[in-house]
RNA sequence: CGGGGUGUAGCUCAGCCUGGUAGAGCAUUAGCUUUGGGAGCUAAGGGUCGCGAGUUCGAAUCCCGCCGCCCCGACCA
């Protein structure tokens, strides 16, 4: 019997649904399309928050914040900036309500003079701002980082993967050139690649977008891209080589070292709230979130059997210094997170709610253990031996002189897990499309396919569009072109001709 | 935005065809029992049946309109 009523072989979907509802990450609000992110979701989202910032930090960033508003003639200044958003824009135009009929309603005196916005991103109203801020060659580089949320009005939302209002952080950089850009573009996905490999024990392949698939406005576009346990792909991060498009456009020109004006070459990169959509579909299993250790807002959580009895004061007390012990721990470079859950309510229960939402160790600690000065625990990532729950017996010296090298041990083991899975389901040798067609083509509602690696000869314009409609037949897309290319390369899967570059094609959120 | 499904208690759903103003299980609350592990018994609380208009003496049920959610598609960092 599992923690969950729908397994991921039965209903994939429908387990995801159930993951984010029963491991307490998130739920549905009142508002179309948007989520409310209850607490162990958000402690997840500050955990991804306080690493990330550190490292954009570390690398020479520092953060500031715009407007959620943006006059609405700001995102007309990028020509493929605007085809690109103007879709899925939530327009302000009202500044007042008034009762008509006994109903709000906007008042129609009180219509603004030029619409505002919700930024769906902010490069426009930042653009303006780098205009005005950089003058000088001594201005540059200029790096700097938001954490926002966002909003894009979506046809169709699914809870942290695509949500009409989602939270993120947006990094924006101007440099003096090109190289010198592109290597900020470069260094902002090395981050988002060891960020989700060691902190999220996401694995992920590091690549660039074909030209079809590139932010609307860029010159390149680069990303992330990690296996689901369905084979689908997901976007889990990007960023963005902005050449001088959005400089020409903003007019962000600085005088160099000769007293000549110059356009700015800009970046930007972002991962989002989609992140944890990320781990529950890498990490879970069919009894809840397997969280990792490193990712996890409590690391250990303990549950006293408590039983409505005079010993209940000693086990409290035994659990209560057992917690402090392990507070007193480093882990993952910060101190141990360690939880009594002296929630009135059964022990039994209490043990279910925390393998749902997947903290790492659950401690099960009845009298018995207490005066024996023991630790009884299960391990989540490893939950059961066949269909049982399988649980530990340390002395508790023991446990928590292993309690680091066991959530290390832990975080490591989910790694492995999901780069097997990774490296397991990337398939190559397909010599032309119609092997390609032969494979995606013929599959049952469910089965898991992974993805494709092949040769292609990396077509633009027109003829890319050609490819891209035989691959939406097959209901595939180009994710990226992994940045680790081989040394040579055989004939293109779509035209036969020489190929020049290998690419990575799969399904995807 | 197109196709399909769905909306009744916190959750999962029955009732709808063949109108007579609500049911089960789980959850919640209380009491008793139980206690090395998702407990048992007893009792109680909880629903303007998604919203609106209509037919009717009477609508969860029939008709019309709208909305939300889920799946597929289109779209899309």
């Amino acid at each position: 019997m599992h923690a969950l009523k729908v397994t991921r072989a039965e209903d994939f979907p429908e387990w995801y649904q159930a993951v984010v509802r029963d491991a307490d990450l998130a739920e549905l609000s009142p508002t179309r399309g948007c989520m409310i992110i209850k607490p162990w979701g958000y402690g997840i989202w500050e955990r991804i928050q306080g690493e990330l910032d550190r490292r954009i930090k570390a690398a020479g960033c520092e953060n500031y914040y715009f407007p959620m508003m943006i006059p609405l003639s700001f995102i007309a200044k990028e020509a493929e900036h605007v085809d690109g958003f103007a879709k899925e824009m939530a327009v302000v135009t009202h500044h007042r309500l008034k009762a008509v009929d006994g109903t709000l309603k906007p008042d129609p005196d009180a219509e603004l003079t030029e619409p505002l916005i919700l930024r769906p991103t902010s490069e426009t109203i930042i653009g303006d701002a780098f205009s005005r801020w950089i003058k000088s060659y001594r201005d540059l580089p200029l790096m700097l980082n938001q954490w926002a949320n966002i909003v894009r009005w979506e046809m169709r939302t699914r809870m942290f993967l695509r949500t009409a209002e989602f939270l993120w952080q947006e990094g924006h950089t101007a440099h003096a050139d090109k190289a010198e850009a592109i290597s900020e573009t470069m260094r902002a996905l090395e981050m988002y690649r060891a960020f989700s490999e060691d902190f999220l024990a996401l694995p992920v392949v590091a690549g660039e977008k074909p030209e079809n698939e590139r932010f609307p406005g860029a010159v390149s576009t680069f990303s992330i891209e990690a296996m689901m346990q369905d084979g689908k792909a997901l976007q889990a991060g990007t960023s963005h080589y902005l050449g001088t498009h959005f400089a020409e456009a903003q007019n962000i020109r600085y005088q160099d070292k000769d007293g000549g004006m110059t356009l700015a070459h800009t970046t930007s990169w972002g991962v989002s709230t989609r992140l944890i959509g990320g781990v529950i579909m890498t990490h879970g299993d069919d009894d809840g979130l397997r969280t990792p250790p490193a990712l996890a807002p409590r690391q250990v959580v303990i549950v006293p059997m408590l039983r409505g009895k005079p010993e209940d004061d000693d086990l409290k007390a035994y659990c209560a210094s057992l917690a402090a012990e392990l507070g007193a721990l480093n882990v993952f470079g910060a101190p141990l997170r360690a939880l009594v859950d002296v929630k009135d309510a059964r022990p039994a229960d209490k043990r279910w709610d925390w393998v749902r939402r997947g903290a790492p160790l659950i401690c099960e600690i009845g009298p018995r253990d207490a005066a024996g000065g023991q630790v009884t625990f299960i391990k989540r990532n490893a939950l059961r031996e066949g269909e049982k729950v399988k649980s530990h017996t340390l002395s508790r010296a023991d446990f928590v002189a292993q309690a680091d090298v066991l959530l290390r041990g832990m975080q490591k083991e989910l790694f492995n897990e999901a780069k097997a899975r990774l490296d397991g389901n990337i398939r190559d040798g397909f010599a032309n499309f119609a092997d390609l067609e032969r494979y995606f083509g013929e599959d049952k509602e469910g089965e898991f396919k992974g993805w494709a690696r092949v040769h292609w000869a990396k077509p633009t314009g027109a003829a890319l569009e050609e490819v891209g409609q035989r691959l939406k037949a097959l209901k595939l897309t180009i994710r990226n072109a992994p940045l680790q290319q081989p040394a040579s390369f055989g004939a293109c899967i779509f035209t036969g001709a020489s190929a020049v570059e290998e690419i990575l094609i799969a399904r995807s959120y």
